[in-house]
DNA sequence: TTAAAAATATGATAATTATCAGTAAAATAC
DNA sequence: GTATTTTACTGATAATTATCATATTTTTAA
């Protein structure tokens, strides 16, 4: 038996929450719920989506294939974050892929019954207007540090960020252990000079590493250095 | 005498076309025109927005200071386009800066105005969130062209976007006339960097100037240029 | 109109970053 | 548990881009 929107606390977080006790219930009777394993897809770069993938938990990773084969990563969507929206809204195929980064468990609910509640319910749409002003002043942000700041700013804002954005385990590391090739891909960058600062960075007493997971050492000197002191 | 919103065409190019005629009429009775010179701000980033302005003529770039001093444009606005709607839907100050390029010719809405209608008309609230939509997708578009293609590729596409947006004069130069500096802070580059690809582009044949003015050459070239062949 | 300031241009050089090559370590499949 | 594949790492080098210096041209202001 699934669980009903209308008890998911995960709605509290999105522009969901703007939703009438009957328009919930709609939702609710025709999403469906999906387990996406990491490193599966949940919708490629130019696909047409027929409806917005809530995600209950786990975290996915939305990124954009450039020319020359590599993906950028544009931004790392978790519990909560609701994607897809653009593309049902602006009725074209997305611009993003979206890949698991974890496993993942997300909802699907058909564009009918977001249409339908976006031109009856001014609340909701204002709250997901709201949703969306967010995204695109973060995205203006995005692009003026790829292109203000120098690889290494940008690595030490990622690891930060991280922090900020998932937390830590109780070991110290970073809950959301990326690889090497992701970390590169949300800083924008070649995965080889990534490797290079996470080594230069570990030398420095900025960060400390086991495998896979890194863990934030020097905060204060790690924005320091973000801030390009 | 000023002109009234009801008869203004350049409402049918932006979100205010979705408005009903005396939501219109209260917006025109509280909205105030405004000569802006060229060089001069429209408002700073960090300026918490009493409204919104609507351009009727000229051209506006939105620009974001870096902590190192540069400016990064990430947007150019001209007739039609509406600036500061995020900030005024997220109640939150600019992220941006506005400075006119060109004299410009702007209508200034009061916030209460926009807020009142996206409360009461979901058609208006949905045009504003399908534009938002639209220029987040555009914004992710940048982020991976920023951090994907070199200098040299983005310069061609900023002479491309430049011809597709704003067109060219009778004598077949770019309608819109940008200083070098300019150019670099759209690009995302060291000034002298653009002045020696825009000589390069010359001694090419891709494009052709005469002191500032700049005219597309081989549009063919250019466009293989920005795909990187 | 002339002086001053700003913008454009170009060379030399340094710094940053990517690419290529190859090894080591880790994860996965069998 | 071993083989295979993937990921992580490091060095050498090349390519890209920024910075500094300086000259020239254009624009602005007195």
């Amino acid at each position: 038996m699934e669980s009903r929107c209308e008890n998911c606390i995960i709605r509290q977080f999105n522009s969901l929450r703007a939703m009438s006790k009957d328009e919930l219930k709609k939702v609710s009777d025709s999403k469906t719920s999906k387990t996406i394993k990491k490193g599966e897809p949940i919708f490629e770069e130019g696909d047409k989506l027929n409806g917005v993938y809530c995600v209950r938990d786990g975290v996915s990773k939305l990124s954009k294939l450039s020319a020359n084969g590599k993906d950028q990563i544009v931004k790392l969507a978790t519990k909560g974050e609701v994607l897809g929206q653009r593309s049902v809204i602006s009725e074209e195929s997305t611009n993003l892929s979206a890949v698991a980064i974890d496993d993942m468990e997300v909802c699907f609910i058909p564009k009918e019954s977001i249409n339908n509640t976006l031109q009856k319910n001014p609340n909701f749409t204002l709250e997901v207007l709201r949703h969306m002003a967010h995204d695109l002043k973060e995205a203006d942000d995005v692009i003026v540090n790829i292109s203000q700041k120098t690889v290494k700013q940008r690595m030490a804002e990622a690891f930060l960020y991280l922090k900020n954005n998932f937390g830590e385990d109780e070991d110290g590391f970073l809950a959301l252990t990326l690889t090497r090739e992701d970390i590169s891909n949300v800083v924008g960058t070649a995965t080889e000079s990534a490797i290079r600062i996470i080594s230069e960075f570990k030398k420095k007493g900025l960060i400390h590493a086991s495998g896979k997971k890194i863990g934030i050492k020097d905060e204060r000197k790690l924005l320091e250095m973000a801030e390009g002191f």
